[in-house]
DNA sequence: CTGCATCCTTGACGATACTG
DNA sequence: CAGTATCGTCAAGGATGCAG
């Protein structure tokens, strides 16, 4: 469920934003393609984590946000958080908050 | 640093042995192949998660435990063994921490 | 703007056999 | 007992182009 390579991510920019475009997330993820970031989107609704709401405008618009299931994972992602922090507090390096500082550089 | 299948596995394993050999480990996770256990073995020790100690001895013996580093990462665990628990409870399960209680069935 | 379709590369992982 | 060596597979992910 938590297998691809942004969706703990994406869980992360929806717990501070509460809804974000998709074009948002790519701005926040700039390091994952189109294709990438819809497909774990889809993915994360298919597992009921996240809703997806389209407006039937033009040009197109969807939001992303958190569904309860979603929001129930916030302890750990909050628990990952801390943990990388004192990590990277304690090479003397800066919390960035971006992919490299998150996900592991490994 | 924790992207192989079987890591958190074989560090959720040793939190609550505190010393494990390897044929414990493979006899605990009898999905993983010798090959892939010595492998992500000695990623979590490069990473400073884990102490390997071998014993000089005849047959071999080497016994692995977690470092203070190691040990550091058991809220982050924790949480997500608390996570899986609670949903699979909410569906009716048992949890019989194993590879596909603890990890993803998807 | 928010995707989908297609092709391609890469490396994680499995299977099997062998060893000090 | 605790691995190593080799080969093979397969699917995740990247690049690019097109579309409603």
């Amino acid at each position: 469920m938590i297998g691809g390579k942004y969706k703990s991510l994406i869980l992360w920019k929806l717990m501070t934003e509460t809804t974000l475009r998709f074009s948002q997330l790519q701005k926040e993820i700039p390091t994952a393609t189109p294709k990438m970031l819809t497909q774990q989107l889809r993915e994360l609704e298919a597992n009921g984590l996240i809703h997806r709401h389209v407006y039937p405008v033009v040009p197109p618009k969807v939001e992303y946000s958190l569904t309860n299931f979603g929001k129930s994972i916030r302890p750990v992602l909050e628990s990952m958080y801390i943990w990388g922090s004192d990590y990277l507090n304690n090479q003397g390096l800066q919390v960035n908050c971006s992919m490299t500082a998150i996900t592991d550089p490994q």
